[in-house]
DNA sequence: CCTTTAAGTTAGCGTCTGCTATATTAGCGG
DNA sequence: CCGCTAATATAGCAGACGCTAACTTAAAGG
């Protein structure tokens, strides 16, 4: 009687693996209001029950990608930012940093959507990720520029606005990329780093 | 039997007033798909049939805000910064425009939040904000910068891309702002201006 | 005071949503 | 080849959703 399609059966983590994938496309298109469970089983190609197998809620499976996202720790380039400002090299902090946050969006636009979207939402991760990424991001950079105020190489400025304001010429070329993708961001990443990082450095003026 | 409380009849345009301003309340927060009509009826003070009086759907009266938004033009200050652009004043220039910008997100962070969300949920009169806003900013800014370098006043720099850097350097203090709320923008605006413009005019090296 | 108009209500339709009790079957260890 | 486990499907509940037909009543004009 029942014409069932004969689903390939995966393992658990396998499985559990796609429904994250799929998850992730869907919210970052649509938000976590946007996606209702039966259009996130289709496009994983099970029925509901699977998800609710791996996930208890669906408030779990989007609060497991926002973990997983915010978990992932950029804390290797910390010792080689921390060398340059040791070093007094702002040209390589600020290429390197630039050169992350650009590479952040370029890789996956799917996860600048998404956070935008938890944080818009108000989803309690959204913090989870400002702590680990956002503050940390400013506190790298206000460190670096009071180390350089010290030395006399930079001017006095407010050092977190100074580093907002870093963090905006950058992250501001990434977000129109991601929610408006006028222009292909990745072909011109390594120009965008070069003008930006070389526009903050040295300033517009002659 | 029907103990109706005796609601003050507003007049249609006042009715339509309130309506609008309880959704651009809710819709900031939550987002269109994250707002019932039932809710917004409730937060109004009236049932949803008052709702459909005065808007066709959800859809329409969620444009409706959308429209009323990406039609009020900045287009007075067009003259004074064709005139700065004119004189070469570039710290008058960029100071005016630092100053609408955050203006516009300490007015109203809710309208940010609300245009926000409707970039993300692709809603295509957020492309009507972006023609008649983010575009014709980034056409002053190109030109201001041409102007400047054929003076030989300002250093040759990708032109598009310096004014997403100097959008970027004062909307992400907006941005931050009104998402993640750390700290009193309005309170410390002028302050924003003046360190940006100068960061941005003469670059943060010695 | 009576008529007319429109601002407001009640009640509820059809559909979709998150989620689940229950049944079924693929595939591995023995 | 069997039996067990875990991966999957069917069917559907209870509530929420966008929206509407039909009724009620406040209030302005003659």
């Amino acid at each position: 009687m029942s014409a069932t399609a004969a689903r390939p059966r995966l393992p658990a983590s396998k499985r559990r693996a796609a429904i994250l994938d799929a998850a992730v496309e869907l919210f970052s298109s649509k938000g976590f209001r946007g996606v209702t469970t039966r259009a996130l089983a289709a496009s994983v190609g099970v029925t509901e029950p699977v998800l609710y197998q791996h996930f208890a809620s669906k408030h779990a499976l989007y609060e497991a990608i926002l973990e997983m996202k915010a978990m992932e720790a950029p804390f290797e380039v910390e010792r080689e930012l921390e060398r340059f400002t040791e070093a007094g090299d702002s040209q390589a902090f600020f290429t390197l940093l630039a050169t992350l946050i650009l590479n952040w969006y370029c890789e996956d636009p799917r996860y600048a959507r998404l956070l935008m979207y938890s944080a818009l939402e108000g989803h309690e991760l959204s913090d989870l990720f400002y702590e680990r990424h956002v503050a940390i991001f400013y506190g790298w950079v206000t460190r670096h520029i009071e180390s350089q105020v010290r030395r006399g190489k930079m001017r006095r400025t407010p050092p977190l606005l100074a580093a907002r304001a870093f963090a905006g010429m950058v992250a501001h070329q990434g977000l129109i990329y991601a929610i408006y993708h006028p222009g292909d961001l990745a072909a011109s990443r390594k120009q965008v780093v070069k003008t930006v990082v070389d526009l903050y450095l040295q300033g517009i003026m002659k």
